[in-house]
DNA sequence: CGCACCCTTGAAATTACTCAAGTTCAGTGG
DNA sequence: CCACTGAACTTGAGTAATTTCAAGGGTGCG
């Protein structure tokens, strides 16, 4: 498995590229010397396992780029995707509070992310209300992801949720293609099965509300105004 | 609207009986002078708006008796409960990182509930650790209930999710009678028609994991372990 | 008593699931 | 260069579950 790791240095973390958005948005620069080489890079290949559900762990990980999804896996031992995270979220912020994973947390795609240790959190948060404002902000995010989850991709027809989970993969960009997730993962996300997500893709690319750029039908340029109107219709 | 309002001095909060899993679980009582009088407990009927998704509010609700729901409203005017409140918990935490509310929050029973000013927790929070510490124990809290929603109550067959939200309510006490909402709240609470709710409902009945103490049918004796076994029933 | 509200039930239509082939495509090794 | 293979996607046909629409109870309250 290539596996890439590299410790980054308070200079590198300051001038993070993604630093804006993320959990250590407005540290001053004596914070960023108390992290010095804590924080490592990691980037890792798609199917990755970054950490599992009940396991303990002290880690923490912001995405930088690529695609994780959150799930929990239910009696029959199929999986049940509860949140899909995007550079800028975190993964394992409930070690914050508690040294045990709620649920596993898998790559999508091919993810580079910082790896944090639960420890640089603690330490930071009582030396710096800017860092505890920010950590407040992403169990908001988080449990803000969760609702819209259960509220967009849990409720509705097939076709419905599918629409929303485009939607909500183009982040508005309607323009840019969207990659589309294995159709077991649809499913895993939408809670149908593997079979009515790639009916409910193939009747979409029928109708022309998706567009493969692809072979493969992963990459999609969308009719994010026709998917919207499937997405809201109440009839 | 019958409704009670009540300002706590200090000395009732610190001697509220569910404090032990609220909030305030470890202020000093250096820490409840500063909140003397600015906490009300109110009680109000059922089918009471606390507040209502998209708008500004500066309050959040400890639940101290009674059931509440958080919703969302779809598109088609329908809503859809994206979570359950139960003493202990709280409504509105998204108050103390913005203004605005995430969900509409509706009393299912009559309930009792301390109203708190935000201001009030964003003060206790500099001075009081213990505080901070409890707060982040409470969006931990959230963000699993939220989790624990889809993987359960949004996953498997009509019959499975009535099961697993019959043993939720049951809260472990097999024992104790279970209150069931009304259908159309458990039709929004699993994604299905109230009439779904209603033929789930009537099966176990007949099927006698459910026994009900009440005519309407709203109280119920529950066969935990035969309920169990559907939530699980992978076949 | 009758009205309102909710719960229940029925029957037809729709949607989604299951099971079982095919198909496509990328990668592999001859 | 090409057939082979595995994995993922697609499709079909039959079945099961759910929705829809509509009507019929039961209960509490004025």
């Amino acid at each position: 498995m290539h596996l890439k790791i590299h410790a980054l240095g308070a200079q590198e973390c300051e001038s993070c590229g993604i630093r804006a958005n993320a959990l250590f948005a407005d540290l001053t620069s004596d914070d960023f010397r108390l992290i010095d080489r804590m924080i490592h890079e990691i980037s890792v290949p798609a199917h990755t396992t970054l950490f599992d559900e009940g396991t303990q762990g002290q880690t923490l990980f912001t995405i930088r780029r690529g695609l994780v999804k959150l799930v929990r896996y239910q009696t029959d031992g199929t999986q049940r995707i509860i949140r899909l995270l995007t550079p800028g979220d975190i993964a394992g912020l409930e070690t914050t509070v508690q040294p045990v994973y709620d649920s596993s947390a898998i790559t999508l795609t091919e993810v580079t992310a910082c790896r944090i240790p639960r420890t640089v959190i603690t330490q930071l948060e009582s030396t710096s209300p800017r860092l505890h404002a920010q950590l407040l902000r992403k169990w908001h995010e988080a449990l803000r992801q969760a609702d819209d989850f259960i509220a967009d991709l849990a409720s509705g027809s097939a076709r419905q949720r599918l629409a929303r989970l485009l939607l909500r993969l183009s982040k508005g960009e309607g323009c840019r293609p969207v990659l589309l997730p294995p159709r077991e993962d649809v499913g895993a996300m939408l809670g149908i099965t593997t079979e009515t997500a790639s009916r409910a893709v193939a009747a979409f690319r029928r109708e022309g509300l998706l567009d493969p750029l692809d072979r493969q039908s992963r990459r999609f340029r969308i009719d994010a105004v026709a998917l919207a109107a499937v997405a809201a219709r109440s009839d």
